[in-house]
Formats: structure tokens, C-alpha cells, sequence
RNA sequence: CCCGUUGAACUAUCGA
């Protein structure tokens, strides 16, 4: 017990790897036998870093130093690879356990389950419930959650309330987590009736709504500009002791820029860092957003800058929302310049980056720079999207290249794009 | 206090 803790100390604070394998070893020489669990701490640091491979290789590494991989190491693996998108080793390995053990457990399933929502399969998600209804491994208040979480995000919002009848059928009491997520769905298609729907049917059922609850509602009214409803919203948690934070705080800046209140949203920022309040990424990301949208370029700049200072440098939102930026201003050869600096300072560009710039430069009609982009964006892999085909093939249109349009709509569809 | 094998909230891009 005592060595695990040692080990989570070190991974958390120091990330030295190789001095808790060296931990390890010296275990292993003195006969000592490593407690499984040091396993999943250290598959579980190693996802946090990024280092996936390293993760799955304890599961191999462990067997060395006479410790058999546990099922929660192989929870730990498992929820790795959905973090990272690994969906087919996520299924291979979870089949081989099937098959030769460890027996997967009800939190092997959740995983599983979160997997299939995150990667859009929800007729999978939906089969994997009734099959865990039929075997000994019943489902959860977290598997009935998960599974909502799934459907809302592949639009099926209905579909994943009906769930929460079910569950209460079945004897599953849902939770703030499964209310809040399925509130979320409700507010993210801008049903806003239905949302508060489900927060009153949570407080019958004497769930008592948190934090999470309440951004979720604020930011859906913010979302369609109720401001006001978003603010009674806010009035009412501070009431009843429930203490906004930094994403309430950011979703009210998100609802003031919405409405065109730039003033009154950069006034918030300010008294948060008056009171001492830290700032997140997000806080700048949604402000310099709103003053791109303005055309205040000269106040996006003025915080960019400032991000640094805040201990929140620039992400790709950021450089993403200032390329935006400066394109509308007619800005393109600051962007270019914008584009070329966030690699500099070690931020990949990813899809949307890329397709910003990209419809910036076929605004302006520059269409050799738009198709070199275009080339580009392949070269990383994964960094085009449907948009990037929109964006490309719109542009093409509008300086009627028919001809070079037909090849990249038919590129797009081998690339399993659907037309939109 | 943080950390702990699984679930929820805030930000950026085209078009309609």
C-alpha cells in the first residue's frame, strides 16, 4: 500500500518513470512481491503523458516481474486507448479477455460502453446493454449514464431520455451525473423547455443538482441568447450555496460576448482577476473570440499577449480564433505569419486550424495558396474533415473550377465523408 | 489538500 502511494507520488508530481521502474526491480531482487496495483498506477501515469505504447507494455512487463495483469490493469489499458481514440485495440484487447481472462467487470463494460459512444457507435453501445442485462455482469447507474452520454452526442437526445425511464424500470436510480449529461443533450439542440423538464423532474426524484447542472442549463440559455434566463440561473445556484466556477463564470463571459455585451463580459474577466481568480484557457479563448467577431482585432491582440502572464499560454483555439480574426479583417498574410508561429512554439494545427485558414484563403480568391494548403493538411494524417471538402470545393466553385472540383467531391466521398 | 481502474458542464472553422 505504502509503495503505491510512493509510486503515485512520484508519477504525479515528477513523471520519472524509470525511477519507479527502478522501484520495481529492487522489489523483484529483495523478493518482494509488487502489489498489482503499482500497475495501474503506472499504466495509468503513462496515459496521462501520452506515452500509449508504454502503457500497453506494462501489461506485458508486469508478467516478468511475477505479477499476473489484473483486471483493473487491463481497466487501466483499456481506458487508455479510448482516451486516445484506440478503438480497435480497444476491442481486441477486451475480446482476448473474453476469451482467455482476466474476466472483464462491470467497470470493463463502462469503458467499453464510453468507447463505442465516443466513436459514434451507439447501435454497438445499445446492443452492449442488453447483453450486459442478460449475463451475470449487470449494468450500472455509470454503464445506463454512459450510454446516454453516447446517444445525445450522436443526436439521438429523445432516445437517451427514454433511457432514464428504463433504468429507473430496471432499478437504477439516476443520478446529478445522468440529469446533468441528459440536460446537456436537451440544451445542446436548443430545447430549453425540455431541459428544465429534467431539472424539475430531478429535484421530484430529490437529486440535488451541482455545479455541472447549473453551467449546463446556463450555457444552454446563453446558447440562444436568453441571457437574462441564464443569469436567473446563476442567481439561484449562489442561493442555494451552490458556488459557481471558473466554467460558470467563463459560460457568462461566452453569454455577455453572445449578445454583443463586450464590455460587460471583459468587466466579469477583470473582476475575477481583481478577486484573486484564476483565469483558464477558455476565459481568453471565448473573450478574444468575441472581439475577432467585433472586428476588435486591436483587443484580441491585447489579450493574446497577456495569456502568457496568466500562466494560460495560447492552444490551438486560440491561434485558430486569431487566424479567424485576421482573415475577416483582410488580415491573410498575418495569418499565414499566425499559422506559421504556432508551430514555432510547439502547437500543432489540427482540422479546424487548418480549415479557418483555409476558407480565409479562398475568400480572398487565392487559390494556389488555398490548394497547396489543402495538399498540406494530408500530409499529418487526420487533419482534414468534411469542412476542409466544403470549404475547398465551395471556393473552387465560386471561381468556377468545375473541372478541379469533381476530383476532390470524389476524394472526398473515398475518404468516407458524406456530402452535408 | 492533491492523487486514486469507468460516466456529466465552458471556447475556435465551411455551407445551409
Amino acid at each position: 500500500k505504502r509503495i503505491c502511494d510512493l509510486m503515485v507520488e512520484i508519477l504525479v508530481r515528477g513523471k520519472q518513470f524509470d525511477d519507479v521502474w527502478g522501484m520495481i526491480e529492487d522489489m523483484e531482487r529483495y523478493d518482494f512481491a509488487v502489489p498489482a496495483d503499482c500497475f495501474t498506477v503506472l499504466i495509468r501515469s503513462y496515459g496521462r503523458v501520452g506515452m500509449v505504447r508504454e502503457a500497453i507494455g506494462v501489461l506485458e512487463e508486469m508478467v516478468d516481474f511475477g505479477c499476473k495483469p489484473t483486471v483493473d490493469c487491463h481497466n487501466a489499458v483499456l481506458d487508455v486507448l479510448v482516451e486516445n481514440n484506440r478503438f480497435e485495440e480497444v476491442q481486441g484487447i477486451y475480446k482476448r479477455m473474453q476469451l482467455a481472462g482476466p474476466k472483464p467487470d462491470s467497470i470493463t463494460s463502462n469503458i467499453i460502453m464510453y468507447g463505442l459512444g465516443k466513436s459514434g457507435n451507439v447501435g454497438e453501445a445499445r446492443r452492449l446493454l442488453e447483453e450486459l442485462n442478460r449475463s451475470v455482469c449487470v449494468p450500472d447507474v455509470v454503464t445506463y449514464t454512459t450510454l446516454i452520454v453516447g446517444l445525445c452526442k450522436a443526436g439521438k437526445v429523445f432516445e437517451a431520455r427514454d433511457f432514464v425511464d428504463d433504468m429507473i424500470k430496471e432499478g437504477f436510480e439516476p443520478d446529478v451525473v445522468t440529469y446533468s449529461s441528459l440536460i446537456n443533450g436537451f440544451c445542446k439542440i436548443r430545447k430549453m423547455e425540455e431541459s428544465l423538464e429534467l431539472f424539475a423532474e430531478m429535484a421530484d426524484r430529490g437529486c440535488v443538482p451541482n455545479v455541472f447542472t447549473y453551467s449546463t442549463l446556463m450555457n444552454g440559455f446563453c446558447k440562444v441568447g436568453r441571457l437574462d434566463d441564464a443569469c436567473r440561473v446563476l442567481k439561484e445556484m449562489s442561493q442555494l450555496r451552490c458556488i459557481p466556477n471558473i466554467v460558470t463564470y467563463n459560460t457568462l463571459i461566452y453569454g455577455l460576448c453572445n449578445v454583443g455585451r463586450l464590455d460587460d463580459a471583459r468587466g466579469i474577466y477583470e473582476d475575477l482577476v481583481a478577486q484573486g481568480y484564476t483565469p483558464s484557457v477558455e476565459t481568453f479563448n471565448i473573450l478574444i473570440d468575441g472581439y475577432c467577431k467585433a472586428g476588435w482585432l486591436d483587443n484580441s491582440f491585447e489579450l493574446f499577449h497577456k495569456m502568457w502572464g496568466h500562466g494560460c499560454p495560447p492552444d490551438v483555439c486560440t491561434y485558430s480564433t486569431m487566424i479567424y480574426g485576421l482573415c475577416k479583417a483582410g488580415r491573410i498574410e498575418n495569418a499565414v505569419e499566425l499559422m506559421d508561429r504556432m508551430r514555432n512554439k510547439g502547437c500543432l494545427p489540427n482540422a479546424v486550424a487548418y480549415n479557418t485558414l483555409l476558407d480565409g484563403l479562398c475568400k480572398a480568391n487565392r487559390l494556389d495558396d488555398a490548394r497547396k494548403l489543402f495538399d498540406e493538411m494530408w500530409k499529418d494524417g487526420c487533419n482534414s474533415d468534411v469542412f476542409s471538402f466544403n470549404t475547398y470545393i465551395d471556393c473552387l466553385l465560386k471561381l468556377g473550377r468545375l473541372d478541379e472540383a469533381l476530383p476532390v467531391y470524389k476524394d472526398m466521398l473515398a475518404n468516407g465523408f458524406l456530402p452535408t
